[in-house]
DNA sequence: TTGCTCCTCACGTCACGTGAGGTGGC
DNA sequence: TTGCTCCTCACGTCACGTGAGGTGGC
């Protein structure tokens, strides 16, 4: 299968201009041209795309993932580096979870604590105090979220 | 309490480059100065900070944690922006925790990958190839592993 | 005097995004 | 001729990071 620019940028949510960035400094190679001149993209470079998006989802910068290419070119002298790189990362994305787990939390509580503001403002009754929802704990409805979300 | 710029960077890990950014451009204001120039935060500060960091882990744009701050000045008319807002930022956190997964997953796919290439290295065996790993299913380990870090 | 922390100001950086002006096949 | 997709090239942007040169209290 080949596919032209915007059908890539649609299948991972890209603009234009970020497939060409990724040409022009060399994460994406050997990309064909039309004769018009137009960019055609083969099942490779989509595999390659799905590799770039994951580890960058993982906190990988750029140049990072260059690395790991590059790695792969001669696996056989670098397999202990791609080991504890992808350890490394892989580490790194359960202390993400974690973070974005508190995040959640507090957004939950703000939510929790703007409806009572409102349900205040609509009965003129006292606002509640964001003292007050500061030792709340939201974990459990935040992991009962979580856990609908991850199959 | 009150602290250096280099106490709160470090509760935060932060930059002390990114603190007097945020002054700069008003995210943290009223900060007052030593005798001999030097910032200093107080609790107040503390709590905006966690609040930033926990709204730029969900996602939001420094314009848009502004938005919410101005909001919060004026709670009686914007409390419907601030719970549309909110509500977002909530299913948007939602939505990043499914793509970690999914990256995670990958990731967890190329550790056993390489490890075993590893293998076929150390024994002169045959290497697998990608496409044999490409069906595999790594969803019950990276659940497992993700139900060990959020509690 | 020597460290040490902190300061300002200017410029750099990373990963793109935007906009002007132009091309080429239905 | 008119859209439409795509192109190049230059400059802009967001959220900081870095480095030069200087200050002020133990």
């Amino acid at each position: 299968m080949s596919y032209s620019i915007t059908e890539v940028c649609k299948l991972y949510s890209l603009n234009a201009s970020t497939l060409r960035y990724y040409e022009e400094i060399g994460l994406l190679k050997d990309v064909a041209r039309s004769q018009s001149g137009h960019r055609i993209y083969t099942d490779a470079h989509i595999g390659t795309l799905h590799a770039i998006s994951c580890f960058k989802k993982a906190g990988m910068s750029i140049s990072e993932i260059q690395l790991f290419f590059n790695y792969e070119n001669d696996i056989h002298n670098n397999i202990d580096n791609m080991n504890s790189l992808l350890n490394e990362r892989g580490q790194r994305i359960l202390d993400d979870f974690e973070e974005l787990f508190e995040s959640y939390k507090h957004i939950l509580k703000k939510i929790d604590f703007y409806n009572h503001i409102n349900d205040a403002i609509k009965s003129g009754m006292d606002m509640p105090s964001w003292d007050s929802f500061e030792d709340k704990d939201y974990s459990h409805e935040a992991l009962s979220n979580i856990k609908k979300i991850l199959k």
